[in-house]
DNA sequence: GCCGTTTTCGGCCCGACTGTTTTCAGTCG
C-alpha cells in the first residue's frame, strides 16, 4: 500500500510550496494538502486504483485532478515524484518529521534549518538539549520549552487512539465537568462524536456562566498532564492517556452552531459553508448569519442550523462528505440502525473454549441488562489449539449445555453456533454433522493472514461457496494500529457472499471494527446483509455493541440491513437454512 | 491546483491562541 508514503510526499510538497512564499498561491498549497488527506484516508490502495482504471480513475477521487494524478502515476511507475525531488534539493530537511512536532510548521522548521542546520527531529532534539533555540531571533525560552514538550509527546509514539479507549475517557471527563456544578452543558464533539474508529484528539464543548473557573477546573483535573493553551474561550490540554483535548466555551445561542462546527468533519463543514454562501448567509461556529444585517439566522440548535440551510439534520456518523449532504438537501437520508434495535448478539464466546471466561448465566444477565435477549454462542473450533478450540464432541457437549440453559433461562435464548475456522483450502474445521446441529454457522479466517492475495481470496470464496456458512466473521482480520489484516479481493468476496446468501459481520471489538465503514458501504452495494456482533470474550465486552452500531451507521445501514436488529425469530427466519 | 444547481474562469472557510519581531505571523483545528 503506497497511500501513506504518497500522502506524506504531497504534504511535504505543500510544506515546501509554503516556504517558496509568494510564488505559489495558498490555494495551491491547500490543494496538495487536500489531496494528501484524500489519499491518506483511503482504504483502497491508490496504486490498485491506478492499475485498474488509470489516470481517469484517479481523477474521480475528490481533490485529485490532472497534476495530482500524474504525480501518482509517476510514483507508481518510478517510485519518485520529480516535483518533490526538485523542491527537496532546495529544502533538504525532513519536513514531514519536523512538522509532527506540536507547534512546529514548515516555516519554523525551515528557519531552524537556516539558522542552526536542523534537518531532522534528531537534530532538533540536540538543538533543544544544547539550548540553542532560545537565543534565536523570533524564538525564546518559552518556544524552546514548547518544542521540548512536543518532542517528548512525539517520543511516546502515539498516533490516533482507538475510539474504544478515547470515548470512555472523554465521557468520564464530561461527567466530572457536569458534577463540578460549573457547567450547564457539556458535549463531546469531533471525530469522537462521529464515532470514527480512531481519534486524533478530543473536543468538548461547554456552556457555562463561570468561564474562568471552568478553565481553572479543567487544567487542574487529574486526567490532565500538561496545558498547551489556555484562554477565555478555548483551552487545550494534554491528557495522561496520551491524547490532546480541546475545551471550548460557547454561548447558549451559539451552541448548536458550535456543535455542528466542532463535530465536522472538515470537508462536510466546508460544503455547508459553501451552501450558506450561496444562500447569502455566513456559517461559522457562532451561528448562521445573514450577511447583510448580521442577524442570527440560526445557532442555538444544531438541527435548526441544518434546517435553515435547507438540509435535514443527520446523525454525526454520516458527516464525512460522502454524499450525505446531497441526500439531506433532497430529504432522502436513510433511517439508520440504532443501538436499541439490537436485540441479539451472534458472536459471543463462552468458557467452553479456552479464551473466554463467560458463563452462560453471566452472558444472559449482562445482555438482559443491556436490553438484548438472545446470544449466539460461538466458541472456537479445534484449529485454535491455543484457545482450546472445540472438536466435534466438544461442540455436542456444549450444545447439550445450551439446551439445558435455555430450559432455565427466562426471557432469554441461547443459539447454538461456533466460530468455525476456515482452513487453508477453504474447507471448514468442523464436520458436516456438527455444522448441521448448529442454529447457524459463523466462520472466520485466523491463520495464514500474510498469504498472498490470490490465495486468500480463493480460500474465502471457496468457503463461501461451500453453502455451509451463514456469517463471515471479522472478514478482513485486521487489528487497528497492530496489523493490516488479510489481503483479499473484497469485490470477489462480496460477490460470492451475495451468491451464497452469506451475511457479513461487523465485529464490534474496538480494535477490530471489521468490516469498517468503507467496506460496509461497498458490501451494501452488492446487496449484502450484516450482523453486528461484539465477539465478547468477557461479559463486559458485550457493551462494545455501540461501536459496531456506529460503524454500521457510518456505512449508512438501516435496521433492515442488519439481521440481528430485531428479535430472535426474525433472525432465524432470515437465515437461508 | 481543483472544481462547477449562478462558473471551463474565478473563485477557494474562518477564528482562537501564542510568543515575540509591540502589531502580527505562525500554527492549529
Amino acid at each position: 500500500m503506497i497511500n501513506s508514503k504518497l500522502a506524506e510526499i504531497l504534504n511535504e510538497i505543500a510544506d515546501m510550496l509554503e516556504l517558496e512564499g509568494e510564488k505559489y498561491s495558498r490555494f495551491e498549497v491547500l490543494a496538495y494538502r487536500k489531496a494528501a488527506v484524500t489519499i491518506a484516508g483511503m482504504q483502497e490502495d491508490v496504486e490498485e486504483i491506478y492499475r485498474k482504471g488509470g489516470v481517469e480513475a484517479l481523477m474521480e477521487l475528490p481533490g485529485i485532478g490532472k497534476a495530482m494524478s500524474s504525480h501518482i502515476e509517476e510514483y507508481v511507475k518510478t517510485g519518485k515524484v520529480a516535483k518533490y525531488g526538485k523542491l527537496k534539493k532546495k529544502y533538504p530537511l525532513d519536513l514531514a518529521g519536523l512538522t509532527q512536532v506540536q507547534g512546529m510548521g514548515a516555516k519554523k522548521a525551515f528557519k531552524l534549518y537556516k539558522l542552526l542546520g536542523v534537518k531532522s527531529v534528531q537534530d532538533l532534539r540536540k538543538a533543544v538539549a544544547q539550548h540553542k533555540i532560545r537565543t534565536l531571533e523570533g524564538f525564546g525560552e518559552q518556544s524552546e520549552a514548547q518544542i521540548q514538550k512536543g518532542l517528548a509527546f512525539l517520543e511516546e509514539g502515539r498516533g490516533r487512539m482507538l475510539l474504544g479507549t478515547a470515548l470512555p475517557e472523554a465521557e468520564s471527563i464530561r461527567e466530572k465537568l457536569l458534577q463540578s456544578g460549573l457547567v450547564e452543558r457539556a458535549i463531546i464533539g469531533g471525530s469522537t462524536r462521529r464515532m470514527r474508529e480512531t481519534v486524533g484528539d478530543l473536543d468538548i464543548l461547554l456552556i457555562s456562566s463561570k468561564g474562568a473557573k471552568v478553565m481553572d477546573f479543567i487544567t487542574s483535573m487529574a486526567e490532565v498532564d500538561g496545558v498547551i493553551a489556555k484562554g477565555p474561550t478555548k483551552t487545550s490540554v494534554r491528557l495522561g492517556i496520551g491524547l490532546n483535548c480541546d475545551f471550548r466555551l460557547v454561548e447558549k445561542e451559539s451552541f448548536g452552531a458550535a456543535l455542528q462546527y466542532f463535530t465536522g468533519n472538515k470537508d462536510h463543514n466546508v460544503k455547508l459553508r459553501e451552501i450558506a454562501i450561496k444562500k447569502k448567509l455566513k456559517l461559522n461556529e457562532y451561528g448562521l448569519f445573514d450577511k447583510k444585517n448580521k442577524n442570527l439566522a440560526a445557532g442555538e440548535d444544531e438541527e435548526e442550523v441544518y434546517k435553515t440551510l435547507g438540509l435535514d439534520w443527520m446523525e454525526p456518523e454520516m458527516r464525512e462528505n460522502r454524499g450525505e449532504i446531497d441526500l439531506a438537501l433532497q430529504h432522502r437520508l436513510p433511517k439508520l440502525v440504532k443501538l436499541e434495535d439490537m436485540k441479539g448478539d451472534l458472536h459471543v464466546h463462552s468458557k467452553h473454549s479456552g479464551d473466554s471466561s463467560n458463563s452462560f448465566d453471566e452472558i444472559a444477565a449482562e445482555m438482559k441488562r443491556l436490553g438484548r435477549n438472545y446470544a449466539g454462542i460461538t466458541d472456537h473450533s479445534k484449529s485454535e489449539y491455543m484457545n482450546r478450540g472445540l472438536d466435534d464432541r466438544g461442540y455436542m457437549k456444549e450444545f447439550a449445555d445450551i439446551d439445558a440453559a435455555n430450559d432455565n433461562a427466562e426471557g432469554f435464548r441461547f443459539l447454538k453456533s461456533g466460530e468455525v475456522d476456515i482452513l487453508k483450502d477453504g474447507s471448514l474445521d468442523v464436520s458436516r454433522k456438527t455444522l448441521d446441529a448448529m442454529d447457524y454457522v459463523l466462520a472466520s479466517v485466523h491463520s495464514g493472514l500474510k498469504d498472498p492475495k490470490d490465495k486468500m481470496t480463493e480460500r474465502i470464496v471457496n468457503a463461501l461457496k461451500s453453502g455451509q456458512i451463514d456469517i463471515l466473521g471479522h472478514p478482513t482480520g485486521r487489528l487497528i494500529n497492530e496489523r493490516e489484516g488479510l489481503q483479499a479481493d473484497m469485490d470477489k468476496v462480496f460477490e460470492a457472499a451475495k451468491d451464497n446468501g452469506v451475511v457479513m459481520e461487523i465485529n464490534a471489538q474496538p480494535s477490530r471494527l471489521d468490516l469498517n465503514d468503507d467496506n460496509i458501504m461497498k458490501a451494501k452495494k452488492y446487496g449484502l446483509r450484516f450482523s453486528i456482533d461484539t465477539d465478547a470474550h468477557r461479559a463486559s465486552h458485550l457493551q462494545y455493541m455501540r461501536y459496531g452500531v456506529s460503524m454500521a451507521k457510518r456505512g449508512w445501514l438501516t435496521k433492515n440491513d442488519v439481521v440481528n436488529a430485531g428479535n430472535v425469530d426474525a433472525f432465524l427466519k432470515k437465515l437461508k437454512k
